[in-house]
DNA sequence: GTCTATAACCGGATAGAC
DNA sequence: GTCTATCCGGTTATAGAC
């Protein structure tokens, strides 16, 4: 299984000191990632990566807080790989919905290798005390920023002046709800995910154009009120 | 912690002996819910919850194979609770909107004194793998029912043709959502996911209605094409 | 078929020495 | 930073009692 080497998190020390410790680091990291998607999260014991990675149990622990956090390490380098082939998108793609779509379809490419043990990293996911829980204080950095990238998805284009600030959360919110499905999604290379991720580009971007009429106003209203109590939460 | 005594699977077996094992089966399963909303999940030990109910450790894997399949006994339990409580409501109610409010109203209401250890109930159900995830074939029983109840719901009221086939299945989705808010809801009380859910029962009886409108006709198609698209992978 | 008692296995996590 | 030894708890196995 062949990988871009994405991670690096150069820290603020001198020079080769730092650097020794950030392989190691990388390294488990790198020999966990591989044992995962070799034969999966549960069967793939913390003594089976130390052995394979040469370093001792207490080690990988020094560097992982748990098991869990190697999977943190994961969503960390799936986060700059979903950057450095957005980003470019964005800029290129004219239209909202031509972006919303290239950018879609771009992170279900980058996922696609993931697919079979997504499944953990959902669960982590979604239990309110973990670290991994995509709403807690651990990932706000990450969520922040890809919720940039979708208020740069919108840049440029037409949009209701009272929905701009809430739309980007929105959209970031409706790609969590593409990734859980393409977790549950049991189709070959996971088409059906794609095929809902094309339907709903539509039905949003018809839904963003109809929503200036004025016969759409009092629902609106309703929907940015519910936005605004939902945003408190999760900020 | 009081609790209505609500599990009960009369087995095809003869009378006293089924009875007694029934009764095990459920002085366990009652211990196991105890200690989790005392102390929570993870810090309730199996040995632990086959000390308070008095029996031996083997005992508590001879009636649930594992401690998660605690939490499915939880689950079966609550769903009993939902429908003696919601099939009143919906006889009482005669619109969609005092319906729907008032069904998801006792369903927070129900719920409530378990958002502590929810979580963990969620953590399961999100994986793909679990018997607990509400997708799973384990599960179609419970969820089939559900999407009935919705489908009572809906009848008697206006609603598109062409929608009244979703429909029921896209207010059980709904209300998932609405459960997995709750469970992420820090708030006192819950009362985020209740605004929440007010706002968003709102917005759905408000599109439902404008939903006939000659204008809305293309949106709708691609709406229905998404249902169908999604319901192969839900059924 | 229902249940007890006890020991053992396995793997995630921790403590503390070097 | 790295190691070894140990703990802890979910799970399994066994052997026997009613």
């Amino acid at each position: 299984m062949k990988r871009k080497a994405l991670y690096r998190k150069p820290l603020a020390t001198t020079g080769s000191q730092a650097k020794k410790s950030e392989q190691t680091r990388s390294l488990i990291l790198e020999t966990a990632l591989e044992l995962f998607t070799e034969r999966g999260y549960e069967e793939t014991t913390m003594r089976a990566i130390a052995d394979k990675a040469g370093v001792a149990l207490g080690n990988t622990y020094y560097y992982f807080r748990s098991k869990e956090h190697l999977i943190q390490g994961f969503y960390d380098r799936l986060h700059e790989l979903h950057r450095e082939t957005c980003v470019p998108i964005i800029q290129r793609e004219r239209t909202l919905k031509g972006r919303l779509l290239a950018v879609m379809r771009q992170i279900l490419v980058n996922m696609e290798p993931y697919h079979q043990f997504a499944g953990v990293l959902f669960r982590s996911a979604a239990d309110p005390h973990s670290p991994l829980n995509p709403f807690s204080s651990e990932s706000e950095a990450v969520r922040k920023e890809s919720v940039e990238w979708f208020a740069e998805v919108l840049k440029g284009t037409r949009v209701p002046a009272d929905l701009e600030t809430e739309l980007p959360e929105l959209l970031w919110l409706y790609h969590m709800g593409i990734v859980l499905f393409w977790i549950h999604d049991r189709s070959a290379k996971q088409v059906k995910t794609r095929r809902l991720m094309e339907l709903t580009v539509e039905i949003i971007t018809r839904l963003i154009s109809i929503a200036s009429l004025p016969l759409m106003r009092p629902l609106r209203k309703s929907a940015i009120e519910l936005l605004t109590t939902l945003r408190q939460d999760v900020a």
